[in-house]
DNA sequence: CCTACCGATCGGTAGG
DNA sequence: CCTACCGATCGGTAGG
């Protein structure tokens, strides 16, 4: 089936461990044991505990920025735009539900250094989307408003998918996004 | 000025270090430090870790129900009444950052009993929603859509503001909850 | 990848 | 509200 090395089991490992019980709450000998090897022997293979956070959360941040920063280079209209954003951000959410956990929640564990790395990284990616809803509030397709604000509503109200989302239900990831797309820029009405 | 007892300013400091750091990274040792005490000290008030954490998270799930359930029962129009619930829940949110942050990132650390009856609460709280939004899409106030995704989508777009809104900038809680009606209402065209 | 072990710290109790 | 203390466990290292 699939050729895992021991250093990829463990941070696969480490990944459903941290997404379901938090990073502190977690223990070195907890993941060892999941790997079925001893505790002390995972540092033959990772550096510390805050090395896997930092791998998991940073994998996910990349993640974001590589899947809707070509829509940003595309020349769609404003609102095609941030649909086809707001459905790529969704989708990244949603087909990987234990990344995006870590992401949002076991980021405060980092190192100051690291916490500011993430930090700039999420603001760049912030400013895609600020960027489109400034060019649709130009173009006057969207409503004009404060777009700083705009930007962070819009995000984090998609940001909350990982709280109830799970795989295998009749909602995939790409009508998920559809729903918030439509829900979002034209409304309940 | 205020008159605070030990076991006040006890759950005052541990709301103010489980929202900050997360409970199982914050220690007895470091709340009894804040209040001035040792830890031993602190089990003279409290019977445990996870009673602090129980009744916090506990008393942010009663504020959502009571400043909601009012709006239920009132005579409003469907789009009112949802524009009404829409700003109460975020002003409960906004209002008190920190017991939103532990409501919404640390019930996991309780027993399983405690968890389901909050489990349960928040279930019951969500129907209110639901109820609304159903009650909405019959009088074809809103569109016809799957109503149990909507109210989930809805919820927890707005739940969000935990991880970035702050006290003391010039949106108040009020306003912020309008613009957030503005947006799931009308949308952002 | 293991055994053996380190110093530090954890939540909590006994007995004032 | 304190001192003294418990057994358990933590992240990590030494030396194979």
């Amino acid at each position: 089936m699939q050729q895992l090395s021991t250093k990829e089991i463990i941070y696969q490992k480490a990944q459903r461990m941290f997404s379901d019980r938090g990073y502190s709450a977690t223990t070195i000998r907890d993941i060892a044991d999941e790997v079925g090897i001893k505790g002390a022997s995972l540092y033959a293979h990772v550096s510390g505990k805050e090395e896997l956070l930092w791998e998991l959360v940073h994998q996910a941040a990349e993640a974001f920025y590589a899947r809707v920063n070509p829509i940003i280079d595309s020349s769609l209209a404003p609102e095609e735009k941030l649909r086809a954003a707001i459905i790529a951000h969704v989708e990244v959410i949603a087909e990987n539900i234990e990344s995006a956990t870590i992401y949002f929640h076991e980021w405060k564990f980092l190192s100051p250094k690291r916490k500011r790395a993430l930090r700039d990284r999420r603001d760049a990616y912030e400013a895609l989307f600020r960027d489109i809803i400034n060019e649709g509030m130009r173009k006057k397709v969207f409503f004009k408003r404060d777009a700083r604000y705009v930007s962070i509503l819009l995000l984090s109200s998609l940001n909350g998918i990982y709280t109830w989302y799970r795989k295998g239900g009749v909602l995939k990831p790409a009508q998920l996004g559809t729903m918030y797309a439509d829900l979002l820029i034209t409304g309940l009405k």
